[in-house]
DNA sequence: ATTCTGACA
DNA sequence: TGTCAGAA
């Protein structure tokens, strides 16, 4: 199948799904056109990108990974030792960032406070208004 | 009609 | 990641 088949079959875009391959997470082959070809079982491989990528992970640690991975219909399976390690130390480095985000909030926080008690009627100040922007809450990619 | 590559008011 | 251009 082409690239716009395999788009409408997983809903991922096609600008997705040639920037996965210039990731090496797909290797489609090409017809003499230079048109991408695609196998049936790329439907599953692009659906576990789109989970690992959900999981956090980024395309290097998953082009790593996703070979060693097998989905069972429900849910992916290791099929590797260590995989598991590689995995831990993933969770690791997400734990980190969530610290280091948790820590600028709480700064954050703090200057909001400093700044609120030397500026009792701030309630029009246009610099506060554009610093608290569109607060605007996306849901995780799925 | 589809896809390809490269680029960004 | 979207999207548009210019070519095949």
């Amino acid at each position: 199948m082409r690239i716009g088949e395999l788009s409408r079959r997983t809903g991922v875009s096609e600008r997705s799904l040639r920037y996965y391959e210039q990731q090496g997470l797909l290797g489609p082959r090409r017809r003499p056109s230079g048109y991408r070809e695609y196998v049936e079982s790329d439907l599953d491989v692009v659906r576990r990108i789109r989970t690992l990528l959900a999981a956090g992970l980024s395309t290097a640690i998953i082009a790593e990974v996703l070979p060693c991975m097998v989905d069972d219909g429900e849910r992916l399976v290791p099929a590797c030792p260590e995989l598991a390690v590689e995995l831990d130390r993933e969770r690791d480095r997400i734990t980190g960032h969530i610290d280091e985000l948790t820590d600028a909030r709480a700064m954050l926080t703090e200057i909001i406070a400093a700044t609120a008690a030397s500026h009792p009627a701030a309630d029009d100040c246009e610099v506060l208004d554009a610093a608290a922007g569109p607060r605007r809450r996306q849901p995780v990619a799925r």
